[in-house]
DNA sequence: TTACTATACTTGTTTAAACAAGTCAACCAG
DNA sequence: CTGGTTGACTTGTTTAAACAAGTATAGTAA
């Protein structure tokens, strides 16, 4: 694959021209509130199938970019909005999350121990009753002011080396550079609860006497769930975004 | 269109597909953990092409009852959850949504006056400065029980005859079956925030301080924002499900 | 046994073509 | 002027075909 003045051949077409359309509607090169070029349009410039275009622009709808209309086109509605802690529909780990938001963060590692799971430990993650976890308990620190509590049970099985040392660094680090693993989907929950005795003890609530709460079920690519982690966020540093299309199939069959 | 003996051409193919493998998934017809059928043994059940199979899958990953890896095959990993009051991704009115999960709920417009965005409103709901809106506020009772106050902005322009009459019906109902307003997309933001003294007066708080507050902007089929809304939940019963999926071209280009 | 290779699968990406269906403006008949 | 039709657009859905790339197994050569 030789690049040829700038056209090249990249391993994901679609993935070029959406990150370009991106580009430009983020810089303001296509005005807000209008219509964007029609696909045939994209297909003359982009030398591509109307496939590879509409792969694109379904991306941009799922992010909240732009919006199609059968018949009419395809409206740029894009809003600047602040980096957010989490963008829906993404797996992060909370360090990349911190690069990506320029955040001073630090991990301290309160509690490791291996567990084995009981009934109520199976209820709350999923993994079934006698199977083997390490459960950790860390703190995240961000600028300095401890503000997330996380609780996890990872299976042990998957990482029989794991040690403490480790859990201090980043863990998707160690598991997907060290162990090759590869996590394709998260299941994820958010609900507010009331703060705990352990988040008064760790966490700055100051007058907050709730969390929000993000509970993680994590798959390998075997299908396996592996990870279960609850997060515990401080309500001042949580931040959720999501856009949602209005499905005309939600009613049909 | 002629039904013939069950096989009949629904309006999206896919959709029928995608809703057949979602009922097999969900009665347990496909074992958790192992692969389904692969897609050429799909494409002959069905008698379709291979995209149309492929965009039945996709609609499944995104709601996480699958994963897909490329060279292996569709891996079930459907975990029944509780209907919660809040999926990822999906508009639904509060009315839907107490449907859905068979609550007994109701609603009463506490505030109803026209009014002019400013500077401020204009930077929390992404109105224009000087566009003529109507402002609202409704309590949601669930059995009987105060638990989310909503805040509306409303576009004048869009629903110059709305009156509080109406808002004391189904606003979505009015929109889309009276107006013919056809709904898009919706963009979300999750926080959680202290309770404010209209929160304490209105609200059945019990000891929580916190809400979990949804801000959300509604964009017509025109592209056009014509709705913000700040719902702020009571915490018990507040709960928002998300589906993940890492993507390996987040890193690319 | 061990390590490599061929091969027969799987999903992932791209192209091309056709038709369905919604939108809008220009046109025409009344 | 009014109302309906036509036609030229737009996006939505489906098909067919080809190749790329990842996975697992069976067989082969060392």
């Amino acid at each position: 694959m030789f690049e040829q003045g700038g056209v090249f051949t990249p391993r994901q077409k679609f993935a070029h021209i959406y990150s370009v359309l991106k580009k430009r509607i983020e810089s303001g090169e296509y005005p807000v509130g209008q219509l964007l070029p029609s696909e045939n349009t994209l297909i003359v410039e982009f030398s591509c199938s109307r496939n590879t275009v509409r792969r694109a622009i379904s991306e941009l709808v799922r992010e909240g970019y732009v919006q199609t209309r059968q018949g009419w086109g395809v409206c740029n509605i894009f809003q600047p909005i602040e980096p957010s802690s989490y963008t829906m529909g993404v797996i992060e780990s909370f360090r990349e999350t911190s690069n990506r938001t320029g955040q001073k963060t630090a991990t301290r590692v309160v509690r490791f121990e291996p567990c084995i799971a009981d009934r109520k430990i199976s209820v709350q993650t999923g993994f079934a009753v006698g199977t083997e976890l390490f459960y950790l308990q860390r703190i995240h620190d961000v600028n300095g002011i401890p503000l997330i509590f996380n609780h996890s049970y990872l299976l042990k099985e998957c990482m029989p080396q794991l040690t403490r040392k480790i859990a201090e660094g980043s863990l998707y680090e160690y598991l997907e550079g060290t162990l090759h693993m590869t996590i394709i989907t998260s299941k994820r929950t958010i609900t507010v609860e009331m703060a705990t005795q352990l988040d008064f003890e760790w966490l700055e609530m100051g007058s907050y006497n709730c969390l929000a709460v993000v509970s993680n079920q994590v798959y390998n690519s075997d299908g396996v769930l592996f990870e279960y982690t609850q997060s515990r966020h401080h309500p001042q540093i949580f931040r959720f975004q999501d856009n949602a299309i209005r499905r005309s199939h939600n009613t049909k069959e």
